[in-house]
DNA sequence: TGATAAAGTGTAATAGTTACACTAACAGGT
DNA sequence: ACCTGTTAGTGTAACTATTACACTTTATCA
């Protein structure tokens, strides 16, 4: 028993973890194995450990619960709000992640049921105030695009022009002028070719780049 | 006596208040009255009651620690760092607040020992983290200027472009050229004239322009 | 070698941003 | 009455950035 002179709240981690898989973007649930919510679909997340940072104990958790381990993360938003959580009060402070579609293997791990991906137009109702977070994150992402190289980072070490252009024509819903986004894409000065081609299919070979400082996400302009 | 099956940490919610002031930038603290730093500067904040949403928390802190109330009020970041707080785990939601200078009309209440406003300049060190709170603070201060209409709050009900104008230059540390700027702003139709004009001094006197919306921050192109 | 499919490339029109200097209106002093 | 000092208010031209738009290249496969 862990006693106080005063009430505490308990304070969670919860992740909000894109990708982009089937030329669509793709959002990571787990389905609660206990009570409350039990069955339904909820963001990974949980309790933050009482010697870890936060971004630690969202690392952990996106870890222990699903197997990502390794990505951008970034801080979105804390949520408060008495009665989110039907046991006691509870602050979650939320993340997002973003993850190159190579990269997701996901496992099924101990205190979750189930993982799954879901696409925009396929999204189960979510546990808790989870759909509020969701949103937020899913508005940040798409602001995002516009003034940092956030997009970067749902992709490989290598990857073509059109599969970068494939990234902000999803996340914006809209498709760009070809020539115009590798101009633009060109000018920011944050990739560079490779030297390598890649060729798939029975059409020209493209050119490969990469992220000249990998890891980082620049804000632009 | 409150008590828990696994620990818990405290939360808080700390506020970075600014205003305009003199032509500076000015920055609220308050003295600490109490163990730890006792005597030391501090930003405005406390413990978050049991039955209060987070906004909530940090406008009741606000209003007992400085008097201030009614403001402009946003969430910064959650800092949580283990051992933050020397007395036990603490994790924090740091708000940011813009008052108009006409407002600020401060009293020291009961946990705070004194309140005072600091210019950029002449800042002491902080207690806690709360340099790295003021210092996100800040840049998010100056980087909603450009993409947002965040810096109406700063002003009173009727206000000039000139004062308008100095907002912005006082913020960004930077000279701005008065057409271009004028046209800029007009041209977010968010202001319109009241009709009236301020006469002060022995010079032509300002037309006196108001926010169409006000109470509400706009996202700018 | 012809069909198919995606990669790759430039230019002109338009819109937005920047640089820049003088006149207008008032108060106060002579 | 008029001169001085001080801030308010105004337009245009040069430059920069963004948009619209279509054909050629290079591969595979039948």
């Amino acid at each position: 028993m862990y006693c106080y002179d005063y009430p505490h709240p308990a304070v969670t981690v919860d992740i909000v973890v894109f990708t982009i898989r089937d030329e669509q973007l793709k959002l990571l649930l787990i389905r609660r194995a206990g009570e409350p919510y039990r069955g339904k679909w909820a963001l990974p997340g949980g309790f933050v450990g009482m010697d870890e940072d936060l971004e630690q104990a969202a690392r952990r958790e996106l870890e222990e619960e699903t197997g990502v381990s390794g990505v951008y993360l970034e801080q979105l938003y804390s949520f408060g709000k008495p009665g989110r959580d039907p046991r006691e009060r509870v602050i979650t402070i939320a993340y997002y992640a973003l993850i190159p579609s190579e990269k997701i293997q996901l496992r099924a791990a101990t205190d979750a049921e189930a993982v799954g991906w879901f696409g925009m137009d396929e999204l189960p109702p979510l546990a808790f105030d989870h759909d509020e977070i969701f949103a937020m994150a899913r508005q940040r992402l798409e602001a995002k695009l516009d003034y940092s190289t956030i997009a970067f980072q749902f992709l490989g070490e290598e990857f073509t022009l059109s599969e970068l252009q494939s990234v902000y024509e999803i996340i914006q819903r809209e498709p760009l002028d070809k020539r115009n986004f590798r101009k633009w894409v060109l000018a920011l000065e944050q990739i560079e070719e490779t030297g390598d081609e890649r060729r798939e299919g029975a059409h020209r070979p493209a050119k490969l780049y990469r992220v000249i400082q990998p890891g980082t996400v620049a804000i632009i302009k």
